[in-house]
DNA sequence: CCACGGATGAAACTTACTTTCACGAAGGCG
DNA sequence: CGCCTTCGTGAAAGTAAGTTTCATCCGTGG
């Protein structure tokens, strides 16, 4: 009891399995046996019960207790709780990931998932990282100070305007988001000083959302444009330019990827105008929760 | 993803706290208040006894026992042992512990960009997690021999539905988005033996959804539910079911990173189709492709 | 108003963990 | 050479943790 009780407490930390098999020698013959199965198998050792752990090791309960002090554990409960971690820690992270972004043509559903997510995740983490801090706030002030707020996409940058549009009508702030650009036109040239306009497309170059923007700039109004690309057409027609960081390629040319990138950045932006008016913005949520509430089925299964 | 083989394996050994908070709501009120602890802070609970934790969730050590086995576990020992392991595993966040949470009121826009990107990257990963890919393969399945595929979501699922919608449409598949549930209703009464109704909803206890799926699996076709939560109501009118893994609370935050994940889930179901049907799906995307040329502004997009 | 079913905690019970203690083997000292 | 000491050990007693059972409570629908 006396001898190795203090040589624990700072390693506790990291690396218990190397703490332990460092001190393997130092144990009892007994102990020693139930130190080579906990690492031999410390994820196996975690799952056992002491009585168990001591009978695989051919000897009682109490040399398990006693080997738990001696590597500096309180009792067998900690010791099981640490193994766990400690096992968990060394699986293999996730390892190689297709990162290219292209399916293999043999792949099965648990590749294509695997691989999706990957990109998926990326392009959100990537968008996020290059993101401007400073350009959002300004995006956010214009959006927040904006009488009208103006949105259009074509197409799959459609539902994220349209999902952009919601959000801010949410929050009680006047947006729209018009489908057709002729509508979108008019409304644009009725924009003023003040107003906000935001454009989104994935490349950049779709004529509709640049024609959207060039006449709200005409009118007066501030224009954001939102892109994968930072040198396409539709920025220069734009006051503020916020960049998405997707890589698409050929089967996810269907903009999915990029998608997810283009709703973080209008994420950024709604909790940005939200946190603005925090009390306001928290009203208008619940209120609108409270009036879908008729059209939710009561209950829950069991 | 190394495994495959072990389905229902998968689903319990991957993202346990997901797990959890997946199926949070479906828990009676005592039960949530320990899954909330557990969920908060799986290292600490962890490190508990199953009477301490009682105590701190305020009811009695049955309750626990009963929450264990809710979620899967054969008792408490096992969920401590599986919390250890996940808390490990999981790393910390550079800065932001708020995962799911609200972002604090004194929040700048840098602060903001890091909680969400973490959230909605975090939650695309997590679903992907625990996705089961057989059933993924069967919905596939499903999709690819439908005749026709009605979607239906409301509000924020709506975008979701409708982007389903679009994807399946483009690569040559007979997909209808309503944003009417009258007209969904009817369309769902004409679907027969081999078609295939999709209903989305995060919470899962969309009235509509619900009644579209019910009216769709009546006259025969093949129902998927895609939720969040595994035991909602609309999980009872689905042949499959397919759960994101967006730890939101359930209203108040708008459905940001629920939504990213239930596109996740569209990507793969998309890419699943369009993987059996190679040839024909690129040729379609590439005609579609061309189709939308007109309205690309030329010039370079770097 | 009652019957019913689910949710819940108190208490009985079981299992797991911890401590105590006595035995026996190894080493040292008279 | 024996006797004492020390240490490692497991049996068994003791305590704490986990599990089951059951009576009660509460809301729901007949």
């Amino acid at each position: 009891m006396v001898k190795t009780a203090k040589v624990s407490a700072s390693h506790e930390t990291a690396g218990l399995i190397v703490h332990i098999s460092g001190l393997l020698p130092s144990l009892s013959p007994a102990e020693q046996r139930v130190a080579r199965l906990v690492v031999a198998d410390p994820a196996d050792a975690a799952r056992r019960t002491i009585t168990d752990l001591a009978t695989a090791a051919e000897t009682s309960e109490a040399t398990v207790i006693r080997f738990c002090r001696s590597v500096g554990m309180d009792g067998y409960p900690q010791l099981r709780i640490r193994l766990a971690a400690e096992a968990a820690r060394r699986v293999e992270p996730p390892d190689a990931r297709v990162v290219g972004g292209d399916i293999p043509p043999g792949a099965d559903l648990a590749q294509i998932i695997a691989t999706i997510a990957f990109s998926d995740a990326r392009a959100v983490e990537e968008t996020a990282e290059q993101l401007d801090p400073a350009v959002c706030e300004q995006v956010v002030e214009a959006i927040n100070g904006a009488s009208r707020i103006d949105i259009y996409g074509a197409a799959a940058s459609g539902f994220v305007a349209s999902d952009f549009q919601q959000k801010l009508h949410r929050i009680g702030r006047t947006a729209f988001y018009f489908p057709d650009v002729h509508v979108a036109l008019t409304s644009a040239a009725l924009l003023g000083k003040g107003d906000v306009a935001v454009g989104i497309s994935h490349t950049g170059t779709t004529l509709d959302a640049v024609e959207v923007l060039e006449q709200a700039r005409a009118r007066g109004a501030t224009t954001v444009a939102l892109t994968n690309f930072p040198r396409s057409p539709i920025t220069e027609v734009a006051d503020f330019v916020l960049t998405t960081a997707a890589r698409e390629t050929t089967y996810r040319s269907g903009a999915m990827a990029s998608r997810l990138a283009q709703l973080t950045v209008v994420d950024v932006l709604f909790v940005g105008v939200a946190a603005r008016n925090r009390a306001r913005a928290k009203k208008a949520l619940e209120v609108t929760a409270e009036a879908v509430q008729p059209h939710r089925v009561k209950g829950r299964r069991s």
